[in-house]
DNA sequence: CGGCCGGTTGATCTCAGTCAATGCGTGTGG
DNA sequence: CCACACGCATTGACTGAGATCAACCGGCCG
């Protein structure tokens, strides 16, 4: 079910947010003024559906602002989230008419939406699209392969640093080593991505903080003094540092 | 380490098995021809590495016969299969020169490879091997993204069950509803791809086996009367039809 | 004030992991 | 030809990490 909030105000491809990073990142200023012509944002509020599994898809669109999740269901209602959306990532898929994911706003939410027709002659037309979409495709295959082997083989402390990790290194750092962020994930959002319960998240949160590898303020605000502390909790075999 | 096989013949591309569903199936005749030339085929035996996780990548391949394992592992050894690579399936990446992954050859295994540059240059100019590529890509992606919500949420039968389902349906359906198979896999493999160690496979396997739903002949073959019942087993919200 | 929601904490249970022994088929060397 | 070792799978006994069930806490809103 898509939920109708006011759009917000139309913002120039140019002077886009997410402009250099999104699918749209290779096009040259010509192809922004087509697109400028034919996107639509939207936005829902925290908690929104977005869509449902197994409905009609019939958009494709670019994560703005906030944070969206894709979750997968088994009948008797176990779910597991498949994905964590961030500003600049793509949802919908060329040539498929039904989403095979949930998706749901996590935060506030904003998306620049195309509907699937003019979208398809866009891919059509358009090589540089064609070439930012196989990138961004591959680089999400990258990170779901990387998930399994969290899902595989991590133990629940591990699990629970790992996702910390993630938030953190996308988030502000400051002296040499430290980061503090919000959290965009509720407890119960953040088992649906570790394949955990909500208690064993909070547990191992618990942990983590009676240990000193972090810090809390209030339910969302994490801090951490220490990555690379944070990243031996975390089973990485490399270092603390930021994505690129 | 890549293990030095005499190469089998070379086969023409339009004659070539995965002709119609490798990242070279929408090519014209004339693509066919320079493909042709460029190629190289290479064969293991099973169990030999074909690259080693962090390794340079310095080809692209197809896989033409047999069956291949993508692998990663964390330091202390535990080890997760994040990919199962059937023929027509794509090994590589345009624009990475690593190997993020362990290449295994789970069966004897035929690989049809291109060096990378010339593969990148090919990318650049064959547009329906960039368009092929991208379909390819999101089928892994999705895919990867089912092996997340069985690696998250099912129990250790339902995670057999899902696999032998999965072999099943690409092997020989004999009378309505049944089917058999040889197992590409060892126990070790099952246990890897499914999160899971040998023992606890090798008991679900006997369990099932016990309950009448599959049969066993050696330790490789199974059988299957009734993939209805066995896909209720696997958690599945649907039928037990061949896939496409 | 009271109910609700999200989160934490505690007690107990259970499924899958661990450790260890055994079985079975195959290849090898005396 | 047999004896043995080796690799792979099975089976059993026990353990433990994380799930389950339940109580409780604190902030927020009507």
């Amino acid at each position: 079910m898509i939920v109708h909030v006011p759009q917000i105000g139309r913002v120039q491809c140019e002077r886009c947010p997410i402009r250099h990073r999104a699918v749209c990142a290779k096009c040259d200023a010509d192809e922004l003024a087509h697109l400028d012509t034919i996107k639509a944002y939207r936005s829902w509020k925290a908690g929104e559906t977005v869509v449902m599994e197994g409905e009609a898809l019939d958009f494709a669109a670019s994560v703005v602002a906030g944070c969206a999740t894709l979750t997968r269901s088994l009948e008797d209602g176990r779910t597991q989230m498949v994905g964590l959306l961030m500003p600049s990532d793509f949802i919908g898929r060329p040539g498929r008419a039904t989403a095979p994911y949930e998706v749901v706003a996590a935060t506030d939410l904003t998306l620049c939406m195309f509907r699937r027709e003019p979208f398809q002659a866009l891919l059509a037309e358009m090589p540089h699209i064609r070439e930012r979409l196989l990138e961004m495709s591959l680089d999400e295959l990258d990170a779901a392969r990387e998930w399994m082997l969290l899902l595989g083989r991590k133990t629940a402390r591990e699990k629970v640093a790992s996702l910390l990790l993630i938030v953190l290194r996308r988030s502000t750092l400051d002296t040499a080593g430290g980061a503090h962020a919000e959290l965009p994930l509720s407890r119960e959002a953040m088992a649906a991505y570790l394949g955990l319960t909500i208690e064993t998240v909070s547990r191992q949160i618990t942990a983590l903080r009676k240990d000193g590898v972090i810090t809390l303020q209030g339910n969302r605000g994490i801090e951490c003094g220490d990555l690379f502390a944070l990243a031996g909790e975390a089973g990485e075999d490399f270092d603390g540092s930021v994505i690129s």
